[in-house]
DNA sequence: CCGAAGTGTACAAATATTAGACAATCCGTC
DNA sequence: GACGGATTGTCTAATATTTGTACACTTCGG
């Protein structure tokens, strides 16, 4: 299941889209691969990827690492599910910290361990969460809801936008 | 928004309970302390709690940190909402990013800086997800579904347990 | 003890969903 | 380049859900 996957690699250092290429060529089954960032989001739109591997680094010299959450924050807003692996300099584990609490799916340093890198890819597929059926995930919805008012029907119902007696309804299956 | 919270700390070292009782309080509505983790779900059915501070080294000699990974699941899968900001020994940074990639909110590390915690707390709170509109989630989840099967309407309503007429509705509006 | 707020339930009207069908179109294969 | 299969956009009639409104009952704080 994770091995037919497309990987899209992100890095403006030309070398490592050659090294990644080369690491995982084979274990998957389509590496893309682009050197500015910009050309992410168009891309998703052609191509069905189901992973990027994000450099944090972009803009050669400013290393702040900011441009890099950035453009994760613009993956997320477009594509919310889509997994994306952080690829940071060795020992920036503060700003990998930063990229896992906005939710990427994991990080790797570099120089990485090819194996390792592999099996991460691939353990981030197989944490990728199953589109639920629409019925499935409003019920889930509407626990919440419930959950956050402390059990207060009314209150939850015009949170959830529907009327009182819809929430009773929807709960009943 | 932030500041009349319910926080809940749950760890097995008294001290540390009284520690965190005293740098939060007077920052946070109302602070809970449980020693033992299993009171913490049945706790949750009673009180309306925010954010839950939990340790990651419960049973005392058995420092792998497990036990604070298996209870984080534990509140997740009952209150997907719920941050949950975790507290680990100094230095175990490779279990707070095991905690991270599962869904913490955060995570500090013991000793802690009373104002550190306070404001990452805090931030995690404002951070907690706003319940949505049922239509809106709905919204969010049916382009999710048809980002996944690239545009393909067939598939995805299929995936989403819909017909593909009530799909082509949903979209409508 | 009152009133405000919430619950559980009911009804009829307005809407939405469903299965099934149709021609038109796209796409990979031969 | 023609073929067949899958997909699209649209329609219908039968079924179901949602909505507003209403009513009696409980809970809870002042």
């Amino acid at each position: 299941m994770t091995d037919n996957a497309t990987i899209l690699v992100a890095d403006d250092n030309p070398t490592i889209l050659t090294a990644a290429r080369y690491c995982l060529e084979g274990a998957f089954a389509r590496i893309l691969t682009v050197q500015r960032p910009e050309e992410i989001l168009p891309l998703l739109q052609q191509e069905a990827v189901d992973l990027i591997l994000l450099d944090m680094n972009f803009s050669l010299g400013v290393n702040t690492g900011r441009e890099g959450l950035m453009w994760l924050q613009a993956i997320q807003k477009r594509h919310p599910d889509m997994p994306v692996v952080l690829l940071t300099a060795y020992a920036d584990v503060e700003l990998a910290v930063r990229g896992l609490k906005e939710g990427a799916a994991d990080f790797v340093t570099k120089p990485w361990d090819n194996s390792e890198l592999r099996h991460k890819l691939r353990d981030a597929l197989a944490r990728k969460a199953e589109v639920e059926r629409l019925d499935e995930m409003e019920a889930a919805h509407i626990r919440r809801a419930i959950d956050r008012c402390h059990g207060n029907m009314s209150e939850a119902a015009k949170l959830l936008g529907v009327s009182r007696q819809t929430l009773y309804n929807k709960m009943r299956r």
